[in-house]
DNA sequence: TATCTTTAATTGATCAGCCAATCAAGAACA
DNA sequence: TGTTCTTGATTGGCTGATCAATTAAAGATA
């Protein structure tokens, strides 16, 4: 029942299907087949869509990667900088990015990018926006905005890591007010 | 050819190769004939000494929390409480922990642990410790050890992940500047 | 000392099963 | 008709794990 069209459907569904299993597993050592079933198609036809595995590991990093910027993108105008840098803050604790497989999957990706080169740039690139996105929101508000921006970024990683490790309930708002108590001290 | 003691020769052997491999891969992808392959001995062997792959997986991790939680140990004795901080933060970012095999096997024990009970169970124990030792070095230098420790342990965290993340070589200096510029404005 | 017994170390052979990937071919739309 | 979509069948190879069998050392016996 070829339906026009379906390239972009089966994909996202694949690439859902990858970060489901990919969390679930707490590995990257899960199958194409697992992946396919779970989307609800053969393993032949996920090869089809992406080639390989690594491929597909790849689309599902960079969907992530996409989704977390856009997050950002979208709060971003804000209301002058201090608005700036509450909406990158508010959007890295949303709820989405605190689902299981989703944290997952980004751990599995840190580690691939050791490794594969386009995880490697992948994760550059991502890097690099937010932390200009960072430096930006900061002028005006201290006269060192690149290394305040440097000590947040990794504050706001290691929060964000340890809050979603912790086992238990998640508590995104112990976690941004320990972001926001430092920025006190820091821009004071 | 069994010359008596093996074991745990063969057990560190293998705890190194599983490290190396892991680390190599980049992810938990890798199977029980590379590893025994790379420590020198037959499939079989590694089966025999560890039971399962997953038990190799396990002893790994707790080798490299052993190995971590021993090194802050040794530096603990230090000079007074900002001596003891000092010692924490100092092997936190020792040489030995920017080893990539370490850094890679360490990111994907953390993945695991979203799933396997027993490596959550090793990350906790090893968090809780980390952590009690932070607040005892605070007290006497702020009066909300706690929250600051929180804070440190944090920054600690994210800090020593973008460091080893970001491509080109390891700047340990600037990762534990970020640190200690960060306590001065926390104590102040 | 010589021989027997026990035990640790070690592997090759083997198992059923799953792997990623390919390909030819069928099915449904334009 | 031609294009897109879809899968079953198939490939060669590797998977984790088990087990019986071999080797050599240590300990006991005489």
């Amino acid at each position: 029942m070829p339906k026009l069209g379906a390239e972009p459907i089966r994909k996202a569904a694949l690439i859902n299907a990858t970060i489901f299993e990919v969390g679930n597993a707490g590995s990257l050592d899960v199958t194409v087949a697992q992946i396919a079933r779970r989307a609800g198609m053969s393993p032949a036809l996920a090869h089809h869509y992406f080639g390989s595995k690594d491929q597909m590991f790849l689309s599902a990093m960079r969907y992530i990667l996409r989704t977390y910027g856009q997050s950002v993108h979208d709060g971003l105008p804000g209301t002058g900088p201090r608005g700036r840098l509450d909406a990158i803050i508010k959007a890295s604790f949303a709820p989405q990015n605190f689902q299981r497989e989703t944290v997952s999957a980004w751990l599995n990706f840190y580690a691939l990018s050791f490794v594969s080169k386009d995880a490697a740039r992948l994760l550059q690139v991502y890097h690099r926006r937010l932390q200009s996105n960072l430096i930006v929101a900061l002028r005006g508000l201290t006269d060192r905005p690149e290394r305040v921006a440097e000590t947040l970024g990794a504050l706001i990683d290691g929060v964000y890591l340890r809050t979603v490790l912790t086992q238990g309930p998640i508590d995104a708002a112990a976690a941004q007010s320990i972001i926001t108590t430092y920025l006190e001290e820091a821009l004071a």
